[in-house]
DNA sequence: TTGAAAGCGCTAACAT
DNA sequence: ATGTTAGCGCTTTCAA
């Protein structure tokens, strides 16, 4: 592979000027430039990036780190952060974790050590994690993205006004026996904000909260063990009327284990879920759901942390927005579906 | 930011000695392993990778390039993708496409410029592309994802065989006036072969295939154009009884306008899908669909990558395997689900 | 406008 | 077991 020397050589001039002639086009001679280019064309070099990073301040890459692609508020927030990054030279460096703060801190140390420009990230637990402050520490740009911490870099709708919005809905609708249905909820802080939201819905109401119903995310036996629960409920004869559902695809996991279960959504129990996937709509009944702006939420993040590493050039003196080191609350919307009603008539 | 030199002074040695500390613990004295390790954290010392690639042969670097992650089938090739290289110490370069040709040719030459070790992609259209030729002749390790082109090194169905499969699943429900839908048809080659199954099907079964529905995936108007292009054939008294959608988000997509239509599936029109996305089995009616093992797709492209990289060792005597530069074809699947049923019954 | 030269941080001979 | 040294490919002063 031609290096910049064997372009030099082929030129006839040094390799400073090949250099310039790549990057800085207008402090060569025209005819200079030509013979570069040409030179450059015939061997088919290929400028190493890694050299140039080496030497320079910043290498272009930019870290992001997500729990998993599987869920895909995750792909449409990376969508939303590829189109901030396009046409801005730079390129993504990716990573799952799978939920695991073991992998959050490796995978963070080894993005540290492509020397990333700065982070983009979503933490199982954000306002428990030292990793933030670790990095703010250190000087790492870093935008955490759907983590609602508010003191913290980050980029999310207000999960627990967003949640209570949502199961307010289910009250107005006349639900009264509504339980929150959560993935691990000690796993992710944004389940634990929103089942605070459930909460002050309830006390709002003068309405008990119902502890929260915990179901193994990555279990298969999920179908089952809703069922077991909502016999188990049956039995009490505490069977709730509305279910909300602490993301989208939970909430579809639930209704096809309800669909087994023979009950039907939304005639004998209503389903809200979070997130607002875009599949929610093409269900019948679509999902009513709590809709966060993904793509929205992965732009914004990047763009500020492009900002964040922009603002840094001057390595000292640079004008460190505060702002960007607090939270950017975006809009939530309730989007009406199909999968709630009023809830059916009691039987005696 | 400690480098190497810090640490050496610090642990009282030479750099070489703390690279060897680092990289090569057994050639060092267990005295000095420790005194490095003790300097290396305290400075907090993060080897810069970016310096051992510049020099090494190898970035670890892995290169994926696809058209795009709001289609789950993607997220979840990636997925698969990150599975096959979780633990070897790589880590992924991710750009999307848009299905745009001169993006692809962008992104390839931005992460060649990296110097990837490897390249993973899904092409638009891979049969036409001279890209993948090019790659060849420069000696880059490279796997389609998806694209089914018999002589080049990829991963993926046979978009052919697997197409007919479903159709003639519809010809046995009792299906003859068939109808493909698909998204720009020029544009993906895996919709021109699934094009030709479904010819296939249809004139084995002796019927006679009708010219594909091409509707814009990009387009909001879809389902506006679905229902024209319904009355059309209504006028024309020509509605097919069942669709085949070249993919299952298309097929979704379909479902939604057919609903607004005012059509029921499966009582009035049948759907068949595309990829055995995993939303699919939890809708109701479930879609059926030719399922792709997509995460496999992904593992097993990665992992042939790998060995192609790993097989390059020597560089020249390299142990080339040949059937990694042929296609693997993986199984599919034919999921029934509850859009298709018997037409309905003829009325004069 | 161009060139010479000094590294960026690291690894791997080669020497001791 | 450890040290010395020569780069990997590039950018960027500093001089000319």
């Amino acid at each position: 592979m031609a290096d910049i020397r064997d372009v030099a050589q082929r030129a006839g001039c040094s390799i400073a000027t090949v250099s310039r002639a790549l990057n800085s086009p207008q402090l060569v001679r025209p005819e200079t430039l030509a013979r570069v280019q040409a030179a450059a064309a015939e061997l088919k070099f290929r400028p190493n990036a890694l050299g140039r990073q080496l030497r320079g301040e910043r290498t272009g890459l930019i870290g992001v780190m997500l729990p998993t692609l599987g869920n895909p508020v995750f792909a449409d927030c990376l969508e939303g952060i590829e189109a901030a990054i396009d046409g801005t030279g730079r390129r993504l460096l990716l990573v799952t974790t799978q939920y695991d703060p073991e992998r959050e801190r490796n995978a963070i140390e080894t993005l540290l050590q492509q020397r990333v420009d700065g982070l983009l990230m979503t933490l199982a637990d954000a306002e428990h994690s030292a990793l933030v402050d670790d990095l703010a520490a250190e000087g790492v740009a870093c935008q955490l993205v759907y983590n609602d911490a508010p003191e913290r870099p980050c980029v999310s709708v207000d999960n627990r006004a967003a949640a209570a919005q949502g199961v307010n809905m289910l009250i107005e609708a006349g639900h009264r026996d509504i339980v929150m249905v959560t993935g691990a909820l000690h796993a992710s802080d944004r389940a634990k904000r929103r089942y605070l939201g459930y909460g002050d819905a309830m006390q709002a109401a003068g309405l008990t909260p119902l502890p929260a119903f915990e179901i193994d995310f990555n279990s298969g036996a999920r179908g089952e063990r809703v069922r077991e629960w909502l016999a188990q409920r049956e039995r009490d004869g505490a069977r709730p009327t509305a279910l909300f559902c602490s993301n989208d695809l939970l909430a579809l996991g639930v209704m096809r284990a309800l669909r087994e279960a023979g009950l039907r959504v939304p005639d004998d129990i209503s389903v809200l879920g979070f997130d607002g996937l875009a599949v929610g709509e093409l269900l019948s009944p679509t999902l009513a759901t709590v809709v966060q702006p993904s793509v929205e939420i992965g732009r914004h993040a990047a763009q500020r942390l492009l900002a964040q590493i922009d603002g840094r050039v001057g390595v000292v003196g640079a004008s460190h927005d505060p702002s960007l080191s607090h939270a950017l609350i975006l809009p939530h919307e309730i989007r009406r579906g199909g999968t709630v009603s009023a809830p059916p008539a009691r039987q005696a």
